[in-house]
DNA sequence: CCGAATCCACAAGGATACTG
DNA sequence: CAGTATCCTTGTGGATTCGG
């Protein structure tokens, strides 16, 4: 119990030292970024996000949103009717991120085939040497 | 063997539709960010990241290093000294995040408090009437 | 339609000890 | 100094089933 205690200090130390990783690793997981993205033109429904955002799954997807909803980043709205509707729109803190994602992803097909051959060069000194 | 053909085409597909996420995924994880931010005034070694990246330790400092070179976001130089010296330093592919990270990381810090607040209200609600 | 709950496989990551 | 090797714990994520 004072383990407990000693857990919990420490998770606070290190959430002073670096909120920041903590946060960015929140929206630019994995399925973060195509929700995001993914959400930008407006309110998205569940499956709409499902379809979009390509390989996710749906339990990958209800817990990407659940994070991004408790980092207010999300609001969820459900209407009560049915079928059940329920919409995930973007909030303003989450809109400031968008150009700078799309910056990201810019980036991204900007140099994939230069990434894909570096990998491959570096694969193929690792294989036929191994030192 | 149409449907050999047809997986081939779907991995294409998907691999053409999300190699952008699996890039950003690399530079967005978890390390990658302090180790590019914490190598974009030049050469540094593997203890200068090791102190600078703060929670890191040196079994996932080698591991994203590796990641790192191994997309040719990072040029490893290794002195044959004693003791031995290895320099690490961005290569131009990897300059051209530097702004981007930033503008991830300035954005992070300002609404630090606000998405701990988000958070701290988001549990509330969940732990007080669970539904 | 939009999830929650459970089970399970595997990968990420920490701790520690050892090397050149 | 700059790693490597090993063990072990935790987290991630798919598959499936169930419910409102």
């Amino acid at each position: 119990m004072s383990q407990r205690n000693m857990d919990v200090t420490r998770q606070l130390i290190e959430q002073e030292a670096c909120p920041v990783s903590e946060v960015i690793d929140h929206v630019a997981g994995k399925w973060s970024v195509g929700v995001i993205v993914a959400a930008a033109h407006g309110p998205v429904r569940f499956t709409e996000l499902e379809r979009a955002v390509n390989g996710v799954s749906r339990r990958m997807l209800t817990l990407t949103l659940r994070k991004l909803e408790r980092d207010g980043l999300l609001v969820r709205t459900v209407y009560p009717t049915v079928p059940p509707k329920v919409e995930y729109e973007l909030t303003d803190v989450a809109r400031e991120l968008l150009d700078t994602l799309r910056q990201l992803t810019d980036w991204a097909e900007r140099h994939r085939m230069t990434i894909t051959q570096a990998r491959a060069t570096y694969d193929l000194e690792n294989e036929s040497a191994a030192g």
